[in-house]
DNA sequence: CAAAAAGTTGACCTTTTGGTATGTTTTTTC
DNA sequence: GAAAAAACATACCAAAAGGTCAACTTTTTG
C-alpha cells in the first residue's frame, strides 16, 4: 500500500525530512523550545519514528548543525593570493552573498548558536576558523605591504566582509519590512553584490 | 529581620533584579527554552515570587524586549542633516559601536527576535524603523545630490553600518575566539570605532 | 497601633515533553 | 518464499514546566 520509493533510500529520504523539519523548528523556537513532536509533525511522521533515525534530540540538533558547518565550508568562498586584492575579494563577497541568499537557513542556525555563547561552536572557531582568519589576514598582509591595498585591518576586513553579507539572510525579516517586500527577488542578490563589491573596494582603497 | 531597603523601592528592586536574569537566561535558552524556575534561581527568588511581579513568562519576556527597544531607541544615535555627511556617519557609527559594546545582551535579545522572525517586533520595524530609515535616506540623498558623498544606495548603507556595528555584540563569542581573547577590553571600542569610521567613510567617498 | 496593602513562600495541580517498551508491518536478503 | 533486518506506530512513563493557592510576614497608611 506504500509508495514504491526507490529501496535503501527511505532511510535518506527520512533523515532529510527530520533534518529540514528540525532546521525550521529549531530557528522559530531555538534548541530547548524545539520539541521532538512538533520536529516529527512538520516532517509528517510519528515522534517514535523520528527517534528511531535519532537517538535523542540532541543528536537531531548535532546533524542540523554538522549540515550547516558544511555549508559554511563550502560557501565560505576562498581569498587566493594570486588573484590579487581586487578580484580575490570580489570573489569572496560574491560567494559570501549568494551563500546568504541561497541559504539563509543555515545561516540563522549558525547565527543563534554564536549568539547563545557557541557552546557547540567553539571547536570549530578555535581551530578551524582561528586558522582560516590568520591564513587570509595573511596573505592581506602581502597585498598590503606590496602596496597593492590600502592599509586596513585585515582581520577587521573579514569580520566586516562576514557581517555585511550574513545580515541579509540572518535579518531578512527586518530588511523586508523596512523596504515594505514580502519577499527577497532574483534581483536582489545582484543588486546586494553590486553594493557590497562596489563599497567594499573602495573602502580598500581599490576603486576611484 | 530583613535589610532595611529603601522603602518603596522593594518592587523596583525585585523586578530589576528579574529582568536581568531574564534577559541572560532568554539569550541562552531563548524564549521558550528559558524557564520560569531558572530566571527566579538567577535573580535569587523563589518562583512564585518572581510570578506575583509577572503574571507570566510572557509578560516577563514582554517586559525584557521592551526595556531592549528603549535601548535601541536611546543608543541609535542620529544622523543630522546640518552636520555634513562626514561628521553625521562618524557620529552614527561610534554611537552604535558604543551600544554594541555597553549593551551586548540587549543587541542579543534584538538579534534573536529577528532572526526567528520578528513576532513580537514587525510592528516595532513596520512603523518605527521603516519611518526612521525613509527619513535618513532622504538626508543622505540630499548630501549625494548636492555633490557631498558619492552615489552610494542610503538604504544599503544603514543596513550595512547596523551589521558591521552589531556585529561586534552578537558575535563576540566567534570574534573573540578567533582572535583567542578572553574578553574585549576598552581600547576595543576605540579601535573598531575608528577602523568602521575610516573604512566606512571611505566607502562613501569621504575620504582620501 | 490597628487595619490594609504589599510582599513572600511552600505545596500543589495540570500539561507538556523527552524518551522507552513493545508489537506490527514492510522491505531486503538468501 | 521464508528468515532477518529495517521501518513504523501505539501506548506509556517519569521528569520538568507553567501556573495557582492559601497561608504567612512585612510594610505602609490613617
Amino acid at each position: 500500500m506504500k509508495k514504491n520509493n526507490k529501496p535503501q533510500k527511505v532511510r535518506a529520504i527520512s533523515i532529510e525530512k527530520i533534518l529540514n523539519a528540525a532546521q525550521d523548528e529549531f530557528i522559530l523556537q531555538g534548541y530547548k523550545g524545539a520539541t521532538v513532536q512538533s520536529i516529527a509533525d512538520s516532517a509528517g511522521l510519528p515522534k517514535a519514528n523520528v527517534l528511531y533515525y535519532f537517538k535523542n534530540k540532541e543528536n537531531i540538533y548535532h546533524a542540523v548543525l554538522e549540515q550547516t558547518l558544511n555549508m559554511w565550508d563550502e560557501g565560505i568562498g576562498d581569498i587566493e593570493a594570486h588573484d590579487g586584492p581586487k578580484v580575490a575579494i570580489e570573489k569572496f563577497i560574491r560567494a559570501k552573498v549568494a551563500m546568504s541568499f541561497n541559504n539563509p537557513k543555515a545561516s540563522k542556525i549558525y547565527a543563534m548558536e554564536i549568539i547563545q555563547g557557541a557552546q557547540h561552536l567553539k571547536d570549530f572557531a578555535r581551530t578551524y576558523q582561528r586558522q582560516w582568519v590568520r591564513e587570509k589576514a595573511k596573505i592581506f598582509k602581502c597585498w598590503i605591504d606590496n602596496g597593492e591595498m590600502k592599509q586596513v585591518d585585515p582581520v577587521s576586513l573579514i569580520f566586516l566582509i562576514w557581517s555585511t553579507t550574513q545580515h541579509y539572510a540572518d535579518f531578512d525579516s527586518q530588511i523586508l519590512t523596512i523596504m515594505n517586500r514580502a519577499d527577497y527577488e532574483d534581483d536582489d542578490i545582484e543588486h546586494v553584490t553590486n553594493f557590497l563589491t562596489d563599497f567594499i573596494l573602495r573602502g580598500c582603497g581599490l576603486k576611484q
